[in-house]
DNA sequence: TCATATTGACAAGTTACATGTCACTATGAC
DNA sequence: GTCATAGTGACATGTAACTTGTCAATATGA
């Protein structure tokens, strides 16, 4: 019955996340990043320049802990603050030459991981899961708010 | 690229984890369950009395945190504990009728739901990503450890 | 019987957040 | 321009869900 393969795969996440996670955190061993200043790096790789508050909005986390975050990253020189000529309170979050050199080389070396990972799988099998566990994950996500819709 | 896929699908974990726990969270309210809790009795409700260390393997954390976890169940009187004949130093926990009640009630809401959402899915892709989400995770378990093997 | 392991109880520490407040700064309607 | 309102950085505090360490009581097995 699909009901209990569901709701398998539904308790399957907490074990993938830690997995994942924890993987992430090993190869983080030695660059002086946290799994949660990664994710603003990678924020700053991907998308470029950004407001704290703009970098809060993609990660789905309070703008206050991100804040956090980047402070930290400002201290350890991996970012700088630049001058945001759309408010001039906020300065833009942008990284600097090292921390784009840092956050490349984990982003390459975790490319690298999930290429070996991938042999074990064929495109159909794994594009099926990526389309079920999003499917799954915005039909879960309004069961959770105040007033489900 | 299968590669790229499977990247997406490894960071998916994290939001339908969430978006997971924050239904599972939303259907304890009245019950005066937590999460956790509820997750003590769903294995005494699936496995029968069990001794905190047991719970705790199940659980995959540590003794002591699921000592404190079932301590507030003692406390709400959801379980009970009875003499194990095998370790007169570490009784067998088990549900109280109020506790099964409970338990029962909570999985099978939660059961209801799922069957709800099942309509959107069928057999053959859920059980695709079932495997493809299993075997992820057994591969990346490894590279978490201190020396992946 | 005696070394070793198991268990409950307790204390502390940690991580990854959320929440609340303040002062300052923008922005937009007028 | 002016003024209500919203956005922002900084800081303080709170919290859930853990981990780690320790101790004394108790088992267990060679």
């Amino acid at each position: 019955m699909t009901k209990d393969l569901l709701y398998r795969l539904i308790w399957l996440s907490r074990p993938l996340m830690q997995a994942a996670e924890a993987a992430v955190d090993r190869g983080l061993a030695g660059t002086g990043l946290t799994v949660r200043t990664r994710a603003v790096l990678e924020i700053l790789h991907d998308f470029g320049d950004a407001t704290v508050p703009e970098i809060a909005h993609r990660l789905e986390i309070n703008r206050q802990y991100v804040q956090t975050m980047v402070n930290e990253t400002l201290a350890s020189e991996l970012t700088v603050r630049r001058a945001n000529p759309r408010h001039r309170a906020s300065p833009l979050i942008g990284l600097t030459a090292t921390g784009r050199e840092t956050i490349a080389a984990v982003l390459a070396a975790e490319r690298k991981l999930v290429g070996d990972l991938a042999q074990s799988f064929d495109d159909a099998e794994v594009a099926t899961a990526l389309d079920v566990v999003q499917r799954l994950t915005e039909a879960l996500r309004p069961l959770g708010r105040e007033r489900p819709a």
